[in-house]
Order: C-alpha cells, then structure tokens, then sequence
DNA sequence: CAGAATACAATCATAAACATTCATATGTCA
DNA sequence: TGACATATGAATGTTTATGATTGTATTCTG
C-alpha cells in the first residue's frame, strides 16, 4: 500500500465497505500515521458522503439495496420529520400548485399543507394522500396514476409520467433517499426516480428537498437530478452542519427546521 | 468487529430486527461492556425511531398500521352486490387484465377477485382498491390517475384517460348509476362517465356491467355507452325480471347472481 | 398484597477520542 | 531561489463514551 493520501483513503474506503466498520486506531497502526492523519481520511471522506463518521472510527454508508419498507421507515426521526414538514408548509402560498412526490417525510409534508387551510393544488404519486386529504376543502388533489407500489404506497413508471407530463406545477416538495452532493438525488427504486424527475422536470417555481440528516451524504441506487436542479433543502439541524462541510452548488439555499415542539 | 460505538449500536439493531427482542444483560455479556452502556445504545436507537425500549431489553419497532379508520360506506342491497361480485369473479381467469371502474359494487368485484388467488392486472380509478389488493400477492395494480373525487373514492377525467388510453384489457367489469335500454349505462357524475367510456372502448374482451335491481331501468345524467356496447349484465334475480321485460339487444348476455351466502 | 429481585435514572470520575492551533516538512510553480 | 499549497504530526483544551455508585422505580413471586 503507498502513502501518497489519496492512495490511502481508497484503500481505507475499501475496508470500511469490507468490514462495516473501523476504528480510528487501528487504520493508524495498519497505515503507519498518526491517528489525527486517519481523522482527517475519514473526515475527507465523510465530506464526500462516501462513508459515516461516528465517534472512535468510521461505518459504510448504507446504500439501501432494497426497498425500504414504508411503515417501518415512518417511524424513523419522526420529530424531525414532522418539524420539517411544518417548516416547507411555511413556503406554501394560496393558490400553489405542488408536485410532492412519495415517502414517509413527504407524507408528512403533505399532512402539513393540508392543514394549513389553503387553496392549494396537490399532484403527488402517494397514494396515502387520500386519507390526509379528504377532510380538506381547501385541497385539490391530483393523484397520479400507474403501477401501485405496495411497499411505498405509491404509484410511479411511465404511467405516471403521463400524467406528470400534462400538468406544471410552481412548487415541487421532494422527498429523497440519497442527498450527495457528486450523485445529487437518489432514491431504491428506478419508477420512483423517473417519476420524481418528470415532476421536477414540470416545476416552474421552488424545488425543495426534503431530507432528515440521515438522508445527507447517502448514496442509493438510482438517481433523480443532480443537485443544481434543486432549489432548496429543508433539513434539520445535523443536516444542516453535515451540508455545510459539502460542496454544493451556490444557488441551493439550506433551510433549517427548527423544531418547534422539541419538547415532546 | 470494531469497537466504536456505532458499530456496536448497528449491531445491536440488527440482533433485535433478527431475535425480535433482545435483554440488557445478554448484550452488556454478548458485547463486553457494561449494562449501562448497553442501556444508552438502546436509548440512542429508541431515540431514533428504531426499536422500542422495554424494561429489561427492546423490542422490534411494531410496524404501526396506517390509518386504520377505512370504512366502507354503508351501501345499499350489501347481500345482492356481495353475490354480484361473487358471480362476476368467477368469470375472471389466470393472466387477465381487467378493467374495474369506481363503485361500491365493483369495490365488492374488487375484493372478490383479490380474493381469487389468480394472477390477475386490474386496472382501475377506484383508490379503495389499494386497500383490498395490499396483502394480495397475485394482484397487479394499476391505477388510473386525474383529479380525486372524494365522493367517491375514485380519480376520473381526461387526466384518468390518459391513461387508460395505453392499456388494453380483456375483460372490463363496469359498475353504473343508470341501466336502460333507451339512455344505455348512465351516471351522475360526467367525468366518471367519461372514464368508464375510455375503459369500455379500450376492453378487447367481454364487457361486464353489474347491478343490482335497484339500477334497472334507471336512467342518470351522464351517458357512458350504449347497451350495444355490453357484453354481459350480471345482476340479481329480481334485476333478472326487470330485464326480462326489456327490448335489450339481442347480443346481451344476462347473468342472475345466484346468493351463495344468503344467511351471511 | 408485601418483599425481593431486578432494572432503571442520576450523578460523578476517568479515559479515550476529538477539534483546534501551531509547527515542520515536502513538493510545485513563477 | 522564494511564495505558496498540501500533508503530516505535536500540543492544547474540549467533548464523548464508559463504568462505578447511589437511590428510585418496576417487575416478579410467594
């Protein structure tokens, strides 16, 4: 193994993937440097979001090879799931017309606008919306249509897009599973990145990402659009740090969802 | 293994997805250290959503259903329908694609050939479908999209067209308002209307129209097709009758829904 | 239902890991 | 050569993780 650096935080790469997990001393040891030397490896790394940073060593970036599962996901950050919900509602204006495309914090958004007593338009593929949406009489909604996703409640393919294709939007709302900023957006699932990039494809106002920390710097499967095709990112606290260290394009604006009801 | 934190807690995690509960004094044993750190990862996991801490140890997150509060409308002549449904399904063979509009009847066309265990695609607006078809692993869903009509649980338009315009079925199942053979198949509702039609015209196969007597003879607002366009009304007894008494063409086929399950 | 056993919360002390700053070395380019 | 960027390591306080201790809450058991 040689030392030039770059050289050795591939290598370090390569053994997080193949172990899950290494601590910083003994990459020290096996690499010949000071700790502080791996630190800043792992901190190099973690900046490009290729492996996780933790306390006393690094873990591999979960890359969901599957579909996550949705109940189970929507139990994941709940508070800051809803506390940024609240937050990207806050965008929404009388008369919007939004793409929000599925996912459990998206779901969450949606039950937000719902709420918010506002002549709004909804064009989303998550199925779920129905039940957060019949109560309103403020909300239109707009189901796209397609193959129906058991797994993420959802529909989404080529027969959504149709139905993406005919409508443009101001505002679009998206949820994602991967936020990098060299593979941009990424989600498990190729019909839900097709579907989600025809709704940012129809956007003419505000893109915003919606995304919990442990969405920043993952990479999954298929990609959406990269990140100059993304407005904003609504995100919590961590997230915001974790951004802050990243490389992303100077027109995305970072919005921190300040979590009002932290105390429950 | 590596020691840090994190990767301890992942582990952790994933004993308790794989055992289903885990106790603190196994672990603090399993993993080296004391209880009390054991306590911490999993208040560090609970805190995220992940497990649920009990005394002593944690459980597998429970996978909260969502939204339990689904309850079908009260409808009219639910024996009749149920017996409808029935008789129709069994009409449906492995491998077809059906066409199913919106309904309480067809919701009941809905659950019983979700309940057939055969390779079926079925097309169709009515968004309750979702909730018959989830568990079902034979049933290949595909919904139209378009404007929600709360209502009537269902998407309908010139958006819903869209796409039923891509997709050929073999058999169509078509739930109606209005039977008559001077106005054909009607319903109250004009973009309903105009769905069903697309359905009916892209259907290569038979065409089904269930009712129950109570929609004999009735005529609604809005026109879908004529009866010329009907392969087969399936209806109960007394809608025989009514029928009976009609000029219908002569290429109607009318199928009397014999109650298997009268004394339900 | 009472008492024992266990699990827990709260606090503190210690050690490891960390961030930060500075200094040194090594190379590159003008 | 000198100015500069990069890589590394040492020294520094700070943060985090852990375990021991104590007293409280919960569960089990007769």
């Amino acid at each position: 193994m040689s030392n030039i650096p770059a050289s050795r935080q591939h290598d370090i790469l390569t053994l997080i993937r193949q172990e899950g997990s290494v601590t910083v001393s003994l990459l020290a040891e096996q690499f010949s440097v000071s700790e502080l030397t791996i630190r800043r490896d792992l901190d190099h790394l973690a900046k490009k979001g290729l492996v996780e940073r933790t306390h006393g060593g690094a873990t591999a970036r979960r890359n969901l090879p599957v579909e996550p599962d949705y109940l189970q996901k929507a139990s994941e950050y709940p508070q800051e799931k809803a506390a940024i919900a609240e937050t990207v509602a806050s965008f929404v204006e009388e008369g919007d017309t939004l793409y929000i495309n599925s996912g459990s914090t998206t779901f969450e958004v949606i039950r937000a606008v719902a709420s918010l007593e506002k002549q709004v338009t909804i064009v989303t593929n998550n199925i779920d919306a129905v039940y957060l949406c019949k109560e309103s009489e403020h909300i239109r909604l707009i189901l796209a249509g397609g193959i129906y996703r058991n797994r993420s409640h959802s529909v989404s393919g080529s027969l959504s897009s149709l139905i993406v294709n005919q409508i443009h939007a101001n505002k679009a709302i998206i949820g994602v599973d991967g936020f990098s900023p060299s593979a941009g957006l990424t989600t498990p699932i190729l019909e839900e990145a097709e579907t989600t990039r025809a709704m940012i494809e129809h956007t003419v106002g505000k893109v915003f990402v919606v995304a919990a920390s442990n969405k920043i710097g993952v990479v999954s499967n298929f990609k959406t659009v990269s990140l100059d095709q993304v407005d904003a990112l609504v995100t919590d606290g961590k997230g915001a740090e974790i951004v802050q260290q990243m490389e992303i394009p100077e027109s995305l604006e970072i919005i921190v969802a300040t979590n009002t009801r932290s105390a429950v």
